[in-house]
DNA sequence: TAAAACGATCAATAAAAATGATCATATTAT
DNA sequence: ATAATATGATCATTTTTATTGATCGTTTTA
């Protein structure tokens, strides 16, 4: 497959004829024919029907000019990348946070990592639980920082830090608890949760199949899912559940009062949980990249 | 550009070497030079650093190989779509349809056509809210069947038919409003509903900028977001707010009682909302697509 | 009914790509 | 150290490919 030999078949579409085609890229009518020829011969297809006086596409011609629009599509995108490149600039370097990830701390170390290397421009994006490794596999970032759900060998990591993460839930609730089960201090048992519903982040968009990484859920207490740990905190402060929170996020509420940590019998209540610097193994990294990933890396 | 002087260059980058790559390819080593220079020169940048013995990228061929592989399979896929095509592969029909559709009315409709027209391969995904018309967009279906919201001028569509949307909400809300509120049958007035959330489905993956289309929103009540209606139809169930649902959803739960039907004052408690089948209006229509569309259209 | 536009075809020509030989240099192996 | 091997650039030559212009039989348009 020759890229000419495309780009006449969508001039040949696009413009209705062969002949408008050919004065359409500057080239001859017969060159045209050639390039349709050689297309239909080396798949063996139809592409136009040329029964009819106007040339009209076929079922078959299509499809392949659907696809093949966004086969040019993507030349533009090349084209384009290349001719940017020689004026100096440079890609983008794409990270990708999740959501539990944004403390202070880790914000400071990119930040000096900005100061140290002006000339880098960083796009950053944030994401939720798999959503973040998910960047790097769809190639819609070159280095993400998050949790350890998700991964698998085709992921590269290190560990950057811990978040501490803690079990909370609002007073009144925890008031409703004692009522009802018994103690009214030291650590609560699973079953005086199991009729208040669990508050997790979930990632709705992509069904995922392994549920590892899911270390952290009561057997079978009831469980909401929210998109975001905002939501979370929202839906905590109103009453609606308990719920693990990394601490940097509820720090004031937790403070105010407004939220109560708990300790749940035979539940890993507050823990420290790794925060990931992740990279795709198998990919060539970017200079940039690695001057990130170095300076990261404890 | 021409392919072979991609193929050329990722051949290079791939093998680590000119003459490798000219093997690997079954071309000449002085053919590959001639590529890779070939591009350096059109673009008029430099791909590898030749200083050392072994060739290695520059930053900006490092951004050209990842953007080169890109096309490279979007190559692959329009050639092995040739190749299908010539075995009377037909492209699957893409239909999308919005769970709000999902009425036995809409379901049989689809049924006739495939019965009627055996050899179209039927793709069918669902989606809620906006996602729907986003799957257009975004080239992952041919036609979308959903409501009006998130269209704009890029869409053409039809109205298909409408489903009967009502409001209702947990027989023991209803009983603590009345206690609350007053009149115990009737509308119910807007302040008394400010206390229970209304419950919505919404599209978390994407922040929409413009919020036309929500029109049925109380203006200052509490508000959750789920993300499809059975999510919500669990929360009516178990009685954490109110909300508006197409009614055959429920009508078995509105039948036994479990779910009231509520009617609100100055808000359009129950209503008919359109459905309409969509596709974008500038993108040419394969056979198969213009047999669906002419089927449904009523 | 005449004129214009269409696509297919073909021999001739122009352009481009691939080739093989050769060179200077860098890396290994001995 | 030294010989052997491997690397990429270069160039004249050959081969392949693309393009052209002319022409033919149609179909559409005026």
């Amino acid at each position: 497959m020759k890229l000419d030999q495309v780009r006449a078949f969508i001039a040949v579409v696009e413009t209705g004829s062969f002949r408008s085609a050919a004065t359409a890229i500057h080239k001859t009518q017969p060159s045209i024919s050639a390039s349709i020829k050689s297309l239909e011969e080396q798949y063996d297809i139809l592409l136009f029907d040329r029964d009819s006086y106007r040339p009209t596409l076929t079922a078959a011609g299509h499809s392949f000019f659907q696809q093949s629009k966004k086969l040019l599509s993507q030349v533009q995108q090349l084209e384009s990348l290349g001719h940017n490149l020689s004026h100096g600039v440079d890609m983008p370097l794409r990270i990708c946070l999740s959501q539990m990830t944004l403390t202070s701390n880790c914000m400071q170390k990119i930040k000096q990592f900005t100061q140290l290397h002006p000339h880098i421009s960083l796009d950053i994006t944030t994401g939720h639980m798999h959503g973040v490794q998910e960047t790097l596999l769809k190639d819609q970032s070159d280095i993400a920082i998050g949790p350890r759900y998700g991964l698998d060998d085709r992921h590269a990591f290190t560990e950057l830090m811990t978040v501490n993460m803690v079990t909370v839930i609002h007073p009144d609730l925890l008031e409703e608890l004692n009522t009802i089960g018994g103690k009214s201090s030291g650590k609560i048992k699973q079953q005086q949760l199991y009729p208040i519903p669990q508050i997790l982040v979930s990632n709705p968009s992509r069904s995922n199949k392994n549920n590892d990484g899911y270390q952290h859920l009561l057997a079978t207490g009831k469980r909401w899912f929210v998109s975001d740990f905002n939501a979370k905190k929202t839906l905590l402060l109103n009453g609606f559940g308990w719920a693990r929170m990394p601490r940097h996020i509820i720090k004031e509420n937790l403070d105010s009062g407004e939220l109560i940590a708990i300790d749940i019998e035979q539940f890993a209540s507050t823990s420290e949980m790794p925060v990931l610097m992740i990279r795709l193994r198998n990919q060539t990294r970017s200079h940039q990249a690695n001057l990130f990933w170095d300076f990261m890396k404890p």
